[in-house]
DNA sequence: TGTACATCAGTGAACGCGCGTTCACTGATGTAC
DNA sequence: TGTACATCAGTGAACGCGCGTTCACTGATGTAC
């Protein structure tokens, strides 16, 4: 966690350790999943003895801790990369580019995305770093949604009512976000959003087994089709 | 694994202790999650020896697998008796009955829900006898999609080529459940069951901690909505 | 119905392993004067 | 620029724990004649 540039060689070198020990968990985590993260494991890799790691990290915990906010901070970047590409485009292309970084991301490194969004390590709480970072990559797609609610592409028609408690929720969310997007149109992004973890959680945790042979093609027609749901709600 | 009711005395106890073990097994992970199941820890809790569980079962993997099974098995069976009480009624009744009977038994069961549709786990792989099981989850929904398209209540209207490869695929899909269901509806279909999916691990795995505080009311909204869009398509 | 033998359940000791964390310590680096 | 002291990094031993699996064994249950 260095704010700028460390001065002393010494500082210099525990930011350099403290990525490398990050490193070398992350790939552990990759080959392993995260129950078999083991400090003496990196320890042992690194040419130090565990207890050295104590140093840097106080606990196990807070070393996975890190790793899950890289984790949410390398989707976030994905996504942010990919939005950035196509900013200025309609509401299917940005939606499918958007949606593409992300399980691009998760292809690559399954246990990250998994470290994330599949099922949390029992006994680990999550601490409060990790909110800011876990909405990040919720953004890009919000102001996606906002976007093309401005420009009038994406429907504001409403089908349904919105309970009060969670047009409360929507609320906050707005004001969090500062965009502008009515309820039916949240609503419906909701359901595009989990919609997208949903596919590629079944993707990569095996759901599609035998049912999907082309994982690409089948992906990209589930995007369309869903950008036209929330583009078009009923 | 009794096939029909065991004669001998012997035969009695082994079927006995064996779903003795699998229940013990099956509150140690809905305690600890997966990767905690011990067989020591199931044996010493049932006064046994740990060597003992090996006439029951060859190793921790198969008494896994065998919990994995359970669990598939839980779920549909939930799954068929929602569908039962509703299976004359429109789709949208249907769905929502079906949606939250799963959701309810994940609710329940949140670590039974995430032995099968979280993290696999590190190093098991599923064997065959876990796909039948599996599978029988998701025919009950596509009896209800089917069932809608029959009755003309679901629209046929195509809003996108279907790509050759997921053509295959969902002609595949049709044969082995024996239901009319065209390219269009089944990849509807298809987005709607993982958006379920989506939806509920997002709320059992934290993701809508302090976005959504009404668990309940926001699941019908999206199931709701979600029938909408498979009813209509765009 | 009774006996001889085969099958099976459960024991207890052992193998060999890995883990997180603490603690007193040495020696190097940084800082204040 | 030089020195005294404080801070920090890394060591190595230890604590106390749990795990899956194997193996030779005893004693009970089942089966065939």
């Amino acid at each position: 966690m260095p704010t700028s540039a460390p001065r002393t060689a010494r500082a210099r070198a525990r930011a350099e350790l403290t990525s490398e020990i990050k490193d070398v968990a992350r790939r552990h985590v990759a080959e392993q999943g995260s129950s078999a993260l083991s400090l003496r494991a990196v320890a042992r890799e690194m040419g130090m003895v565990s207890s050295a790691l104590y140093r840097y990290f106080p606990s196990r915990d807070d070393l996975l801790t890190a790793l899950i906010i890289d984790a949410y901070d390398a989707v976030a970047t994905a996504a942010e990369r990919a939005e950035q590409e196509t900013a200025r485009a309609a509401t299917t292309p940005r939606w499918l580019a958007l949606s593409t970084a992300i399980r691009d991301w998760a292809s690559v490194t399954p246990q990250e995305y998994a470290l994330i969004y599949g099922t949390p390590v029992p006994g680990y709480r999550a601490p409060a770093d990790t909110i800011d970072p876990a909405a990040r990559v919720s953004f890009v797609f919000l102001r996606l949604v906002a976007d093309g609610v401005a420009s009038g592409e994406i429907s504001t028609a409403a089908s349904l009512t919105i309970p009060r408690p969670v047009h409360a929720d929507f609320n906050a969310l707005r004001d969090g976000a500062g965009l502008r997007i009515p309820d039916a149109v949240l609503s419906r992004a909701m359901l595009t959003w989990t919609q997208l973890f949903g596919t590629i959680s079944f993707e990569l945790f095996g759901h599609l087994h035998n049912v999907i042979h082309e994982y690409d093609v089948f992906f990209e027609l589930q995007m369309r089709q869903s950008a036209q749901l929330l583009i078009a709600g009923v």
